[in-house]
DNA sequence: ATGAAAATGTACTGATCGGTACACATTAAA
DNA sequence: TTTAATGTGTACCGATCAGTACATTTTCAT
């Protein structure tokens, strides 16, 4: 099945939206940049809100599949697995287009707990902090939960530190963190 | 010296902003919930953007304030004051109005590096890094800066997921890895 | 009290916002 | 080839955006 027409929006949608933030991007910036018509975008969503909903749908695909594959083929323990997340984060941060985490900046523009956007962002978190544990308690660690969220907690700290001051250190720091937290955690 | 008029839309602009977000906040709301017409606004700041950046410096001098009073408040060591800038975080969050952190979200909708808010966004977090490495230094870590940097790391991580996710855990998780962390770096 | 100067509020600008009305082009069944 | 249905583009809607012109009020030295 060849992309449709609202595949191919929702992508395009989504690199602008990335890009230039969501109330900063207008829906005539869509048409200009998409070339498809706004009659057409309002016959696929009804509201700008469900575009935007459309296009974090598919980024949390995007990165359930980069987070399962990318460190999957990277190491075999789960152990192993859990450092090779941080790779990962490494080389997403430092590919050319990035620009933060969508989420984040998602959850930064439509802030009421309540709103549809937001709470997507906090099932995307919730689902990748779910991840992280199902490794850690493969690998043995004794908490895995909690050494799911502090894992976590790193990687939120270098995406934005990496958006906001550079991408020097945030990525490599966040790793000898990790590694420090996972080796007393998970017993060899 | 009383509050001139100008400190109070600072101040208040400050506040709506933080609450609502820059983009989403129009002039006219401004003038609608602070009662200064727009006219003195405009005899304040030239643009929207200087009256932004006029909330993001105070905001840093409130932050400055906060991080170097508190932890000093708390503990007398360098590494007391390393942990217990923890606590002063912990209790940011659980305050009501805590909303995410004003430069993150500054960072999110100013996304160019070059922005001049994007500029001031980062230059607070240098110097909030700074200070860390300092207390640090002092506490005879093996690399101050390093350290200062993952602690870093761990604050902005627990403020994007207790906004994204909720507050009750980020805060304590984040506590739990930075001791780990500094008792690791620090010598007794 | 008076007059000059500063501060203020109202009403407006052109541009852009999200969203829609409607004419036209295209398709496919008959 | 005709006809109905669908898809598309243009031009527009009222509301709001950042910013301004200007008349009016307030302030304060005289």
């Amino acid at each position: 099945m060849r992309p449709s027409r609202k595949d191919e929006l929702i992508d395009k949608a989504l690199e602008i939206f990335y890009r230039d933030g969501f109330h900063a991007t207008g829906m005539d910036k869509l048409v200009h940049e998409t070339g498809i018509s706004k009659t057409s975008m309002y016959k696929y969503f009804a509201t700008k809100e469900d575009l935007i909903l459309a296009t974090l749908e598919r980024r949390h695909e995007q990165f359930t599949a980069l987070l399962t594959e990318g460190p999957a083929a990277r190491a075999d323990s789960p152990k192993g697995q859990l450092m090779a997340s941080f790779d990962t984060l490494q080389e997403w941060i430092a590919s050319e287009g990035f620009n933060s985490c969508m989420f984040i900046k998602a959850s930064s523009e439509f802030q009421d707990p309540s709103h549809p956007i937001h709470q997507m962002a906090a099932m995307h978190k919730r689902a990748l902090t779910e991840h992280m544990a199902n490794l850690a308690r493969k690998a043995g660690a004794k908490e895995p939960e909690a050494l799911a969220r502090q894992l976590m907690l790193l990687k939120e700290g270098a995406i934005v530190t990496a958006h906001i001051q550079g991408k020097a250190f945030a990525a490599p720091d966040a790793k000898d963190a990790a590694r420090t937290l996972i080796n007393l955690a998970c017993p060899e």
